[in-house]
RNA sequence: GGGCCGGUCGUCUAGCCUGGUUUAGGACGCCGCUCUCACACAGCGGAGGUCGGUGGUUCGAAUCCGCCCCGGCCCA
């Protein structure tokens, strides 16, 4: 047979993305990644993030993220596992209120609650679809079939009834909570509706009088209205000025209570006097404060903006009219020194521009710090990829002062389902299993168990939206609808999330988890980093760095950008993203189909007599199983990808391809050396697929079919090993020779297939017709 | 402001744990030459780094220790 006659049975001479399509359609038609629960095999469950699909365009970021998890899933299927494999869809809270106000425009405040919130559940239908069609170009084998929300009836459900089986045993109680209030709007807003702006303040200098010495010392303040709130006075360490009155106490002008200074480092020296008064609350700075020293709050504003009793003669005023009666008072009583315009960094409402004031209020709280020891045993027990991110759990666990207040004065969340006994304000919490209202629902009770009156209020607020994410993992393994399944599949295997939401979401879920089930929701935690603009920066909106991934994927295709997303973030770490790189993490894939399209044209031979060049070479192919399956274990894809792409391009194609394709070809071979280098270059081909599936799902498929038939790719296991890697030991004095033959020729100015005089190393005698094939020796 | 993580050619990274085998290896990009029968989205060759800075430990440090600077994240 002439090589002429030899046809590569891949026609197409690159990889053509468009092709990613038609295989994804087939994959759908197969259904080869439909889980099946009643297999034989071990489950692997995964507990995916489910995306909050909140604007455009979604992070390029995030696509690299899903895709890795992507790989996690076909890790586990090509190591032999069922894989469950949900997606899920967030649509819970603050983002959804934001965005429908936004688009409809219209106002959380003027629009009536059942009104918003229906348009709140519709707002993101089109920026779902459309990430769930981004998931699936870019090759995600999730059960998107089946695809859940976290805003749906049945997951709510989920929630309420946790909170309910919580409330049960005792772990949900009352207590009150700074929130940011504005007075304008009436109404608490959420730290991302706060911003700050530089506002013109007074800062008066009031004089207090130390309790025993008679000596006075001058406490600078822009907030005096806040005098009957002070439970502190704070000083640096590092202040001469005030060494001697550490611990001293010091009388509250005007209300006559007394209250300790103390030594923190958070008082300024160059601020006002350098001395502070610790008020609930003046500012964020305040509420740290008061936790950290244990301090009593007082609360002197109420919910309308107004002073309160403990205000004494501010009481009912407003808190301009307080600000001016106080300094009035003050100045009578010749208690100010002084008084200083400043420019003063003030949060403020981002709607109405209105300071905003830290107002303690009522709120859930779920106890979490009488746990913090299980929690701290749990996180040593899971296996975190990479190892060294439990640290960040750790740190946070330590870090912990108060309980999780859960509820929030929000529209569009889960409702806190109690009511309250209209004359003795005495909570009821229904039975769990339905999806409650209760700001809108009928109070399913008939009487107040304590007081027999009929009747009841609904609570009007939701929950924090991490109450319902961190029920993720029981919802997905039917906690409440089928314990044979759950009891199959829970705890799952592993979480994947990115390394921002440990302290929220990993925390949270595990801790709720526990509380409900006695266990750890899952065995491992994968940690993701944060994809980065090219120059190292995060992507935000506002930045207008955010990389769109729609279009990437429509140039370059789905692998293109999975390989690389695996060859270039390093598992757990923050990774640069630019499109350039892409490009460039692109073109193996393009060597890889035409090395592929080479080796398409020999035939696949079953039993042959290895040549040392080919014992070499599947030396060195173990070498890369091993590796990968290394890199797999610990689900980092960076290790199989660049062992691949050394091995198929530095190794494989550079070297081996070159050094047999003469015998291939059947040029000066015997039949069976000829056979034997078909075999091996399929060989080697096959394993490089194979262990490349998980990371470029489409053009392995593609050309395993052409090349093996119809079975996918994607239902083979991993290779094993196999074969004996001592003639790996050739491995430096084969390339060294062969570059220094191509560097000869460069120098001679010879062509590549022109012969050359020049003696073979000793030790490389055994590859002696190969090397003299290639480099044309004489 | 506090805590944590990270900082190796323009970019991504190996090496760091367990100091010497490193004149710091590879890849992308760049420059030069070559259309050689799978591939010019290629091949070959080349330039490019005082390993964030600075002190110290040591016969010897990218590698161990201290301090500082920069970036990221989270909490404020």
């Amino acid at each position: 047979m002439a090589a002429a006659q030899l046809v590569p049975r891949i026609d197409e001479r690159t990889w053509n993305p468009e092709l990613e399509r038609r295989l994804y359609k087939r994959w759908e038609r197969e259904k080869i990644y439909r889980f099946q629960p009643k297999t034989k095999k071990k489950i692997f469950s995964i507990d995916t993030p489910p995306p909050y699909p909140s604007g455009r365009p979604w992070h390029i970021g995030a696509a690299a993220h899903y895709s890795q998890i992507d790989m996690i899933a076909r890790t586990a299927r090509m190591m032999g596992y069922e894989v469950l494999f949900p997606i899920g869809i967030d649509r819970n809270g603050l983002p959804v209120e934001l965005y429908t106000e936004k688009t409809l425009g219209i106002s959380i405040r003027t629009t009536p609650r059942e009104k918003f919130i229906e348009a709140c559940k519709h707002a993101l239908d089109d920026l779902e679809a459309e990430m769930i069609e981004i998931m699936k170009t870019m090759g995600m084998s999730g059960d998107f079939e089946n695809h859940y929300r976290t805003d749906n009836e049945d997951y709510r459900r989920l929630t309420q009834s946790t909170f309910i089986e919580l409330w049960g045993k005792g772990l949900v109680y009352e207590a009150t909570r700074p929130n940011n209030y504005c007075s304008d709007c009436g109404t608490t807003i959420a730290d991302a509706e706060v911003e700050y702006q530089e506002l013109p303040s007074e800062l008066v200098y009031m004089k207090f009088k130390l309790k025993d010495s008679g000596d006075q010392i001058i406490v600078a303040s822009t907030r005096p209205e806040l005098l009957c709130s002070c439970q502190a006075v704070i000083v640096n360490p590092d202040d001469e000025r005030y060494k001697n009155y550490h611990g001293s106490r010091v009388i509250i002008p005007v209300y006559e209570m007394e209250v300790e200074i103390r030594a923190h480092p958070s008082a300024k020296l160059d601020f006002g006097s350098g001395a502070a008064m610790i008020c609930s609350y003046g500012d964020y700075s305040d509420v740290l404060l008061f936790r950290e020293m244990k301090l009593d709050e007082v609360v002197a504003i109420d919910e309308k903006g107004r002073m309160t009793e403990n205000s004494g003669i501010l009481a009912g005023l407003s808190i301009n009219q307080a600000r001016e009666k106080i300094i009035e008072e003050l100045q009578r009583r010749g208690l100010v020194e002084k008084i200083e315009e400043i420019s003063h960094r003030t949060p403020v409402c981002e709607r109405s521009q209105t300071p905003i004031e830290i107002i303690p209020m009522k709120e859930y709280y779920l106890k979490q710090l009488e746990f913090l020891p299980l929690l701290r045993k749990m996180a040593n027990k899971i296996v975190f990829h990479p190892d060294g991110h439990r640290q960040i759990l750790l740190n946070w666990l330590d870090s912990l002062t108060i309980d999780w207040p859960i509820s929030r004065r929000r529209y569009y969340g889960t409702e806190v389902p109690v009511w309250y006994c209209v004359k003795d304000g005495e909570p009821h919490v229904p039975p769990p299993g339905k999806y409650y209202q209760p700001w809108k629902d009928k109070a399913p009770f008939d009487k107040c168990r304590k007081c027999g009156s009929k009747e009841f209020v609904g609570d009007s607020r939701t929950f924090d939206t991490w109450m319902d994410s961190s029920v993720s993992p029981l919802y997905i393994t039917k906690f409440s609808h089928s314990k044979s399944f759950f009891r199959r599949t829970y705890p799952t295997t592993l979480r994947a999330q990115g390394k921002n939401i440990v302290r929220t979401w990993l925390h949270y879920t595990i801790l709720r988890c526990y509380q409900l089930t006695g266990k750890a929701p899952f065995h491992q935690a994968w940690i993701f980093g944060l994809g980065l603009d090219e120059h190292g920066r995060a992507m935000q909106k506002h930045l207008g760095n955010v990389i769109d991934p729609i279009p990437i994927l429509q140039q370059y295709g789905a692998d293109k950008l999975r390989f690389w997303s695996a060859s270039e973030a390093n598992l757990g770490y923050d990774f640069r993203c630019s499109e350039a790189r892409i490009a460039g993490a692109g073109k193996f894939l393009t060597k890889l189909w035409n090395v592929s399209r080479f080796i398409s044209s020999f035939p696949n031979p079953k039993s042959v007599k290895l040549n040392a060049s080919d014992r070499w070479i599947l030396a060195e192919l173990s070498n890369l199983v091993r590796d990968c399956l290394e890199g797999y274990k610990d689900f980092n894809f960076f290790i199989p990808a660049s062992k691949i792409r050394d091995f198929a391009w530095n190794l494989f194609a550079s070297h081996y391809v070159e050094m047999v394709k003469s015998r291939a070809y059947g040029q000066n071979a015997s039949p069976s050396g000829r056979k034997a280098a078909w075999f091996t270059l399929h060989t080697c081909l096959k394993t490089v697929l194979t262990v490349l599936a998980p990371i470029a799902p489409f053009i392995t498929d593609s050309i395993w079919r052409q090349l093996r038939g119809k079975e996918s790719i994607h239902v083979q296991r991993f290779p094993k090993p196999e074969w004996n890697r001592n003639f790996s030991k050739y491995t430096p004095r084969i390339l060294e020779f062969n570059e220094h033959v191509w560097k000869l020729k460069k120098e001679r100015n010879l062509s590549m297939k022109d012969h050359i005089e020049l003696p073979l190393p000793s030790e490389l005698k055994l590859f002696e017709a190969d090397l003299r094939g290639m480099h044309n020796l004489r």
